[in-house]
Formats: C-alpha cells, structure tokens, sequence
RNA sequence: GUGGAUGUAGCUCAGUUGGCAGAGCCCCUGGUUGUGGUCCAGGUGGUCGUGGGUUCGAAUCCCAUCAUCCACCCCA
C-alpha cells in the first residue's frame, strides 16, 4: 500500500504485546530503583541547546553531529535532549535542591533524540533507563551505582553482561596525562589514519574508542591512563574496585574505556553484552564531579549511569512481536449484539459490570458467529448475548466459553449471574 | 557522512529465458434464520516503492530516486 504517512526514519511503533513487555520492564525496574532509595523525575524532552553544548561538550559525536537542535520564531536555540545527565542537572539547580540534605537520587525512563543512522540496537529516538545521584564524593556510592545497574538487568532475567571499569583522573591529574598522550600520537602520527588525525589535537582521548586496530595497537604501546592517576584519584579508584569487590561484583579493569561524553571525572564504567557484533554496550556511566558547578551551582560531586532499553530488550533475545498475531487486549466478558437497539441494549448491560470485570461490547454489526470468534480471540471466559428477544424480556443469554453451557439472567440478576460463573 | 543488501496483497514470501499478478496466513461470506476455536466451499484485497528508459510486450533488463534493513563511524 502507497502509505501517505510514514514513520520518521530512526523510530518505532510499540503496540499490544510489545507495549506490554516495555511495561513489564519498566515495572521491575521501577521497583528496583525504590529499593536504591532512588525517586523519579521527569523533565522536559526539549532544552536550551547551550545546556548541552556546555555538559555533553563540544568535540564530541554528539554535540558535533546528533543532535536535534532547532530555532523558534524568537530565534532560541533548543534542542532534543541527546541524554538525560544534563537535564536532572539543570533540574537539580533550578528546584534549589542543593539545599537538600544527603545525597540526592534520581531515576528515569525517558525517550532521548540523536540524528544517528539507524540500526541494529540504534535508533533516533531511544530510550534509557537511569540515575544520578547527586551530593556525594564517595567511592562507595560509586559501586553502589554500578551495582544498581547491574540490578536492573537482573531485574529482567538479562545474562552475559559484563562490567567493563576504568578511571580517567580528575582536572588536577588528567592534563599532564592528556600532554603526554597528545605527544606520543604527535610522534607516531603516521600509525594514525587520517580520519582519526583531527582528534589528536582537540580531544587524545577520544582515540581510544576508535575501534580502528592499528591505533589500538599504538595506544597499547603507551602506559594506561590509570597509572597516571593522581593520590587522591588512584585511591578513589582502588576503593570502587574494593567495594565491588564486597559486593561480589566481577569487573574487567578496561583503560582504554574514556566514553564519549566530556564530563565524566575519575570513575567510568560501561555494561556490554558479549553477544556477536550487534551494538554491544548496553549502559554506561560514571561520575561527574565538575558538572553541577560548570552549570552555574556549588561544587557538587556526583555520579551515574543510563541504561539502553531497546539494546537490553535485544539481548534478552526475545523476537519483536508482530503486531498482525499479537493479541488485542483480553476482556472477562464478551458481549455480542447484532444491531443497533442490541448494542445500545448491550452497553447498559455491560456498564453493569464495568466496576467489576472487564468487558467489550462489539458493535462492529458483524454476523453473530464472527462476533463469538472474537471473543474467544480476547480469551473471554463469558460471552453475552443481547438480541431482539433478550431485549424484549429483559434478560441477557449468557454463555460460559470454556464449558458451552448457556443460561439466561435477568438483566437485575447479571453481575450476580457473572460472577457466579467467573468466581467458580 | 561512507559501504552493502532488500523493496510484489494487511503479514510472510514465490514469481523460470522479458509473455494474462501468485501461494500461505489474516480478514469477510456461506454451510448453521441468533451460537465459538476444527472442517468444507466461496470471496475481498495489488499504481509489483517511485520516476524515466529499452522493447511489439517489463514485477523481470538499464538509469535515477526514495524507503527499509545491515555494517562502518560513534554510542544507549
């Protein structure tokens, strides 16, 4: 068929039973993000650009080239949000909750917005399940973040995920590393391929998450970020390593693993699933303790992660469901009436019952024979009948689906005569 | 932004060397005046992604274009 609307490229109809598999999901996690004593926010999807030209950073794949960034008529710049730190950030500060005594901890499930070329695991609108937790320097809320994520995928029976860990030093210790780095590339340029040399003098960093194995090779050559590390951050980091430890959390120290936004500090950490090539990174996060003051707070340490719901719901492996042999919503009670009076007729009855069970009243007109069909397609235990003669005596047939029998009620009579039969 | 694959019925897909547009599933009707999942019979439904070109003739060959998927890049 010629459709003359489409979807946008990069985006998704979630319908019946794969709507009601993302609500499973977010059940669970919902319930295991209370029991971190994390509370909900939910912020704007469109923001001033400036917030995420600033948090996210300049230089990155984001800022540089994903997002939806559009002006209004009084010539604002706003944009979709491409991830979530920044606004519960900018939400943190705006609601005055530094004033907030302990530690403040938010999650999310949001949609995000990032003009990549789609594919497998990727699309422009995506969703992520999240936390910050805000107002807290300490390595051992670092490992309890991880340890919340992890639980999110536990939460939904996912398996094979690993913990890829790093740090990547703080602004007292990372610029003498990134000068070391930046002339190590300089001296070996020529191992570098051209698309990646642009990188070398505006962010060294990035490098490492070039998959290209020549520079891998190179990078393997010069010493791992986390030997580099200042006193205060080297100690940080064995804490976090120690108290996962605690927790029977088994990690992968990765220092090649920096992430692709600007403003992580010290911890970063990246959940992958091991399965083929597929987009295998399946939540990242990690702390964030310059951030809140960047955007015009008090030095305020915190730290994070985001979870990738699409990525996750791809893993567990579970095929996407075809919305053609996926079920319409099952009811208790089917009523059929054939024409119009009938329906009218069957509506009154049916708003009888409505305070007790579910009902669907079909006024499709269709033969009767169809309309018991789809009743069992609903998986409807009781079917009713209103009909001319039902009408005329005050009463409804009803019909027990998964026995056959057949007996008339009083339309006075019919959520006692329902009940009888459901609660049997 | 780069590369590859694929576009035929609502869905999954056949379609030979260029020669009348097909199957299964779904849906509808009847077999049963108003009684179900099975069965039987019948039926609806297609600008063959779109636009050009070649040809007596194009779903089929050529060109362009769009869309989808996959991969790169990067990330969730």
């Amino acid at each position: 068929m010629n459709l003359k609307y489409r979807r946008l490229k990069g985006t998704r109809d979630l319908m019946l039973e794969e709507a009601e598999r993302w609500a499973w999901c977010e059940e669970r996690w919902a319930d295991v993000l209370d029991r971190y004593g994390y509370g909900e926010i939910r912020t704007p999807v469109i923001e001033p650009t400036e917030l995420f030209l600033r948090s996210v950073g300049e230089g990155t794949d984001i800022v540089d080239k994903e997002m939806y960034t559009f002006e209004t008529k009084g010539g604002e710049s706003l944009t979709l949000r491409p991830e979530m730190t920044a606004s519960v950030v900018r939400a943190y500060l705006e609601n005055g909750l530094t004033r907030q005594p302990g530690t403040v901890k938010f999650w999310y499930m949001a949609p995000m917005f990032r003009h990549d070329r789609p594919q497998a695991g990727r699309y422009r609108q995506f969703h992520q399940v999240g936390v910050e937790a805000i107002g807290s320097a300490s390595p051992v809320l670092d490992a309890e973040v991880i340890r919340a994520a992890l639980a999110l995928f536990e939460a939904v029976d996912a398996r094979g995920i690993t913990l890829l860990l790093n740090s990547i030093g703080c602004p007292a210790c990372r610029p003498a590393f990134l000068d070391e780095l930046g002339a190590f590339l300089e001296a070996n340029l020529e191992r570098v391929p051209e698309t990646l040399r642009g990188r070398v003098a505006t962010n060294p960093l990035r490098l490492y998450d070039a998959k290209d194995d020549g520079v891998q090779e190179l990078l393997a050559d010069f010493r791992p970020i986390t030997d580099c590390l200042c006193a205060g951050c080297r100690a940080h980091h064995e804490t976090v390593r120690g108290t996962l430890g605690d927790l029977g959390v088994a990690f992968v120290d990765d220092p090649t693993l920096v992430r692709g936004l600007d403003y992580y500090t010290r911890t970063t950490f990246e959940l992958t699933a091991a399965s083929g090539r597929k987009q295998s990174s399946l939540a990242g996060g990690g702390r964030y303790d310059s951030l809140v003051e960047q955007c015009g707070g008090p030095p305020t340490p915190a730290v994070g992660f985001s979870v990738g719901i699409e990525r996750t719901l791809l893993h567990l492996g579970d095929e996407t469901v075809d919305p053609q042999r996926s079920r319409q919503s099952t009811v208790d009670v089917y009523v059929a009436a054939l024409d119009e009076p009938a329906q009218r007729y069957a509506l009154a009855a049916a708003d009888l019952l409505r305070g007790y069970c579910r009902v669907e009243v079909d006024t499709t007109g269709r033969a009767l024979k169809a309309q018991i069909k789809s009743a069992n397609l609903r998986r409807a235990r009781l079917l009713l009948v209103a009909g001319e003669q039902e009408q005329a005596a005050d009463t409804l047939q009803l019909k027990d689906l998964t026995t056959g029998e057949q007996t008339t009620a009083a339309r006075s009579q019919l959520l006692a005569a329902v009940r009888e039969v459901l609660e049997a």
